[in-house]
DNA sequence: ATGTTTATATAGTTTTAGACTATAAATAGG
DNA sequence: CCTATTTATAGTCTAAAACTATATAAACAT
């Protein structure tokens, strides 16, 4: 079994007919059909139930066709590494971030740049949980920042600090000149929330509901920004990382602590056991650990 | 590139010597030379710095050597899953079994014998919750009947009924005429347990330390049906499951209700949520769910 | 120095896996 | 019942990868 078996299989079953496959892989429909012929000799099993009209997948099938997936991403992403090195170009690190993450990675990244200076470093925006374990499974990032636990044996998953979330407030709202506020002060009030499947929806929710107070959730949207400007309109109020505010300047709202053990969570470095990490990425994940061992609170 | 010549050049790395790396894959040296040859060409890198003393891998050769070494560790993996897959059969339902689990498992395979007549079932003894998490993550088993929870995020964990655990006490026993007892009563008796790792010893170990009493333990054992001997010839105390004896006639034992809200246990059914269950698996949980809706408890 | 040993490279040949074309067989739909 | 569509089979060609034999280079011993 050789990976082209794999990228054959793989395309047939994505088309479910062997001609189309054919086509796309510039082979011969006959070619295509003798070398999946060959692959379910070799294993001794029937992977595709064929029939003139539409081929479907057997269980066995599907179970190979799920591995394989894997596996040829796993490929792909070796070649990948491999080209690039010919290129001689600059190396890679990607990672994956989440928006309250912004404040310190680029103080990392002065640093990790010193001693890397020819490494492009690609900065991506992570949305959920899902997403996060799937852009770490198919190489498509080296590393993720992420505010949730990944429950997986296949992804490490560690703790770098804890942050609070804080309440943002309108310019003119009643609660402005109060030096913190509870969450209960936050019942009725407008409230402007992460979209579904964003990390930090989850984090404030579950804040909310442990209080046994029901936000009243009047906006659903994508990025912290655009809950700031909201607020700055006097649309409602919303709760951020407080990393996210505590180095802005321009601000027309005010921030208010909230006094609840609740309002808090931890911030992880995640990234795939199973794969190669080059030592430049083994040097960035040494250099956040190191900088949050320094700076214990966060 | 091919898994072919990935398996050689790892082979040449790990021997430093082409001539010795040949033999080991059962090839000729000219022909491994042209093959690695045609690797580097491939890829436009140097990846082995030749001599006749001792070969040295170059830089890009290092990188490469780790990246496909990971990446055929993933392709023996999978190879793995699909010979695992082929020695199941294409129709067998494995199902990982706890022992007091006995009594209701029977009923229901003979309704699922009926829908599916051609299907060899395997049961499997599961011992303790490591061995449960491994046996379906392997595909050693489709389900598994047991008594503890399992905290993976891979593994749907099912409760399915609640049972509890009565005292056996020996023929001529001082409380063999009392109808109930309380787990007090048997501190300092001669106490039978399973041995480490199965499952019921910690259900039970752990009733005694939330009332606050140590055991006197006796004798550790596999099996129930060897503590029930060793209860009828006057060793000692068990405790087991009621359901394993509830539906045996010959006992030259005595069967005593515990008065203790720890007395008790949950049995769930497990699987693998990740893997692609058969019809024949899903229809199996079905008749489960089903079984146990009618009669909540048992 | 120079021959011996050891390892890799090259040349030429055979074998095999995978590609092709042409065509048969099967089946759904008109 | 024919037609269009799809997969399977047969036969052939090609290219990759195996082989054997031998050249070449370097280290080491005498």
């Amino acid at each position: 079994m050789e990976f082209r078996h794999l990228r054959y299989f793989i395309t047939v079953v994505e088309q479910s007919t062997f001609t189309t496959a054919a086509s796309i892989l510039h082979i011969s429909q006959p070619s295509l059909s003798t070398s999946i012929k060959n692959l379910e000799k070799e294993l001794g099993l029937i992977l595709i139930d064929r029939s003139t009209r539409e081929s479907r997948i057997t269980k066995e099938g599907k179970v190979l066709y799920l591995e394989a997936k894997k596996l040829i991403n796993h490929y792909e992403h070796v070649v990948g590494e491999m080209k690039r090195l010919k290129q001689q170009g600059p190396s890679e690190l990607s990672i994956g971030l989440i928006e309250s993450s912004k404040f310190w990675v680029p103080k990392i990244l002065a640093n990790f740049k010193q001693e890397y200076k020819d490494v492009r470093i690609r900065l991506l925006e992570v949305l959920g949980l899902q997403e996060v374990e799937r852009a770490l499974n198919n190489f498509d990032t080296h590393l993720a920042i992420t505010n949730q636990y990944i429950d997986n044996k296949e992804i490490e998953t560690i703790p770098i600090y804890d942050e609070k979330l804080v309440a943002l407030l309108p310019p003119m709202h009643p609660l402005k000149n109060k030096s913190y506020i509870n969450i209960n002060d936050l019942e009725g009030e407008a409230f402007i929330v992460c979209k579904e499947g964003f990390q930090t929806r989850e984090d404030i929710l579950n804040a909310f509901r442990k209080s046994g107070i029901k936000p009243n959730v009047q906006f659903e949207l994508e990025r912290f920004e655009t809950a700031c400007s909201l607020v700055e309109d006097g649309l409602g109020i919303t709760v951020v990382p407080e990393n996210y505010v505590k180095y802005s300047k321009k601000s027309a709202f005010h921030i208010k602590q909230i006094h609840d053990s609740n309002i808090s969570r931890t911030v992880y470095l995640a990234y795939d056991k199973n794969r190669y990490l080059p030592p430049l990425v083994l040097s960035f994940i040494a250099l956040v650990k190191d900088f949050f061992d320094d700076k214990p609170d966060h």
